[in-house]
RNA sequence: GCCCACGUAGCUCAGCAGGUAGAGCACUUCCUUGGUAAGGAAGAGGUCACCGGUUCAAGUCCGGUCGUGGGCUCCA
């Protein structure tokens, strides 16, 4: 028999081992007790193997402990088996098993069942699995026929696992996983035995189709999550939790900011004063941010005659997001879903000079697209939005600048509301698309050129730009780490093509333009929603509805607190007053759920002295101040758009 | 659109062997004039999402409609 040299990463230590030893063996006899005994799996290579497979040849191998970064998803593939296992138990044979991976949280499975699973069932079926997990049951690896799994899988009635055994490819090792009495269909690894299972925990139930395609059967998903330790599946929880806390839909209640009507319909926003005033003072920023970066603002109509559609392309590409056309004294019109013909017809209004160029034109358009209702949610996704849109007409040779200076107004923008962790990725060339290769690949380099040039590092994602020319998507990051993807840059040849545009050039022959379509913040409504979860409600003071609130402790203070409302309201600060006959626990209790950034105390004392107390939303207090040397504190956080008492958390 | 769950006062929720609704907060009025997260009392407020069915009787059972929530690419 043959010896192989294997060696133990990071310990220095190796040894000669007979070829087929196990690499439980291997690492029983290279690593400490310790070591060895927390061993979920070994990685050979860039291959997750099973402590019982045999190692053949010479390697190194990295032990796989709950420390290492592979380690959850170990744990929670492994989790998914017991918990399919469980459900088997707890159900019967009668259940059919699909797929159940280890996800981005925790893991799922997929099951077919006559009956479906109701929350109560996840109690049993977890403390079902409490059981299997105590027995310490261990994994198994078989490696069998494509014969003898399929014989098996039928012989089960595992109609689902027949079917992904005919996806494997020929040639591809087939491997069943045994677990006590219940046999997958697994490529693995899985942990040695369930007692690595220390912290697992059902979540919740959905409806999931096989294979994620909707024509196929609708099966019942569980999706369950596992951590390495208590401690670490308690802070996963309490993440839910925060999550929940700052959803914009019971903010957009509670702080009156939006409101959906059923009487109104589904996916459409009513902005309440509060929220009409956060969105006034981003369109301001907007709009001024444009001006200094020479873009003009236009003004579109919502509807438009079919026929533009037509020409548009939108009819053949888009028309399923389109509402139905309506007639008008016997002509089809229908409500945009895109601003960008409209542009086009600006640009179309006269004939246009390369002197004119780059023209940039920016609206904020409303426009409405179907949703299916079951993808409704709050602000996030809609059926009528407002879009931060801007269209650039350009010549080839201006869009790399072009592309630069919207990659700088973007962050810029990103930027003040708080977002400075961004994932770049640029989309090249699909099989199906419109345009020159020439054109493509020169304006891909200048997609490219832009981004290196502002330092921005990227990923590629070949083949997944649109149909009518490259793109850049900026996802950015909110305070809990989850990504938003807001901004897309997208380089046109289909438009400028289908309505025929074109300019004079200095040659005085006519030429096509170039069209960038983008947007910074994609929704405004979507936006909006992103915001009120990343600050959780609350808002600098720059953004913040209400921005000071001013509220006496006693009647006999109602005159000056009138005086000092007066004074920082002419300072151009949003304040509002609470002169209720009511306590001063009271108001700051309001005040303070409200999220409004500075509450200003006036009682005999401030009254007398002339100044005034403020207590900050963080429950901080300032020391007693004059009315203007405070009002000097709320503009500086204004003008700056950054708070200089920033709340925690 | 599909699966599951849900839809009772502005909000959060209770009610249910089917016998014609209840709490807390918010709101209104009165008392209280009180220094940094809820002072006290009284009052008002609901065709129990909508439509239909079963029943002597339905918020409670059945069916449909509308709406809301969790999901529906993360491949054995």
């Amino acid at each position: 028999m043959s010896e192989i040299l294997v060696n133990l990463a990071g310990s220095g230590k190796s040894c000669n081992f007979a070829a087929g030893t196990t690499y439980a063996g291997i690492v029983s006899e290279l690593a400490s007790k310790k070591q060895a005994k927390l061993a979920m799996a070994v990685k050979v290579g860039d291959d997750l193997l099973d402590l019982s497979a045999v190692a053949e040849n010479d390697a190194e191998i990295e032990l796989i402990t709950a420390r290492s970064p592979e380690a959850l998803g170990l744990l929670r593939h492994s989790a998914a088996h017991v918990m399919a296992h469980a459900v088997i138990d707890v159900f019967g044979s009668g259940v059919r098993v699909a797929i159940g991976p280890a996800v981005a949280d925790g893991f799922y499975y997929d099951f077919e069942y006559e009956k479906s699973f109701t929350p109560e069932d996840l109690g049993r079926i977890e403390a079902r699995m409490g059981e299997i997990i105590a027995s310490g049951t261990v994994f198994t690896r078989e490696v069998v026929s494509r014969e003898e799994a399929r014989e098996m899988f039928a012989g089960l009635g595992q109609t689902y696992k027949l079917e992904l055994l005919d996806d494997i490819a020929e040639g591809e090792a087939v491997s069943i996983y045994r677990l006590g009495g219940f046999v997958d269909l697994c490529r693995g690894p899985h942990l040695p035995h369930t007692g690595f299972l220390k912290a697992v925990k059902l979540l919740k139930l959905a409806g999931a189709y096989w294979r994620g395609d909707e024509k196929r059967q609708m099966l019942q998903r569980i999706y369950g999550t596992a951590f390495a330790n208590a401690k670490e599946l308690k802070a996963h929880l309490d993440r839910i939790e925060e999550a929940k806390r700052r959803d914009h839909r019971r903010l957009g209640r509670e702080l009156e900011l939006f409101t959906i009507d059923d009487q109104v319909g589904p996916g459409l926003i009513l902005w309440q004063p509060r929220g009409a005033l956060v969105r006034r003072v981003i369109e301001d920023f907007w709009r001024d941010e444009h001006y200094r970066c020479d873009y003009e603002l236009l003004f579109t109509p919502h509807i438009a005659r079919r026929d533009m559609w037509k020409t548009s392309g939108h009819l053949d590409f888009y028309a399923e997001n389109m509402y139905a056309p309506m007639d008008i004294d016997g002509v089809g019109f229908q409500l945009k879903p895109m601003n960008c013909p409209f542009h086009i017809a600006v640009y179309n209004s006269r004939k246009r000079s390369y002197r004119e160029f780059p023209i940039r034109w920016c609206e904020l358009g409303t426009v409405y697209r179907y949703e299916k209702t079951g993808a409704l949610h709050g602000l996030m996704r809609v059926r009528g939005f407002t879009q931060d849109d801007a269209h650039i007409f350009c010549r080839p040779d201006h869009l790399a600048d072009e592309i630069y200076n919207i990659l700088d107004l973007t962050l810029h923008v990103l930027k003040t509301f708080g977002f400075d962790s961004y994932e770049v990725y640029l989309s090249t060339r699909p099989e199906k698309y419109v345009g020159s290769d020439e054109n493509w690949q020169a304006s891909t380099e200048a997609l490219q050129d832009a981004l290196d040039r502002k330092g921005l590092a990227y990923e590629l994602d070949p083949g997944e730009g649109v149909f009518y020319g490259p793109k850049i998507d900026i996802k950015i990051k909110d305070v809990l780490g989850r990504s938003w993807q807001c901004s897309t840059i997208q380089v046109d040849f289909n438009l400028p093509e289908r309505f025929d545009i074109s300019y004079t050039g200095a040659d005085g022959v006519e030429h096509q333009p170039i069209m960038i379509h983008r947007a910074l913040m994609g929704s405004l409504e979507r936006f909006f929603g992103i915001l009120i979860e990343h600050y959780g409600g609350a808002f600098p003071v720059w953004l913040a509805p209400a921005q000071a609130v001013v509220m006496n402790i006693t009647d006999s203070q109602i005159d000056y607190a009138g005086e000092v409302y007066k004074s920082l309201r002419a300072a151009g600060i949003r304040v509002e007053k609470d002169l209720r006959n009511e306590k001063l626990n009271y108001k700051i209790r309001e005040a303070q759920l409200k999220k409004i950034p500075y509450m200003v105390v006036l009682g005999d004392r401030e009254k007398y002295e002339g100044k005034v107390a403020v207590r900050l939303r963080s429950g901080k207090n300032l020391d007693p101040m004059g009315v203007e040397a405070f009002a000097a504190i709320v503009k500086r956080d204004i003008e700056t758009r950054t708070d200089f008492h920033p709340v925690q958390g």
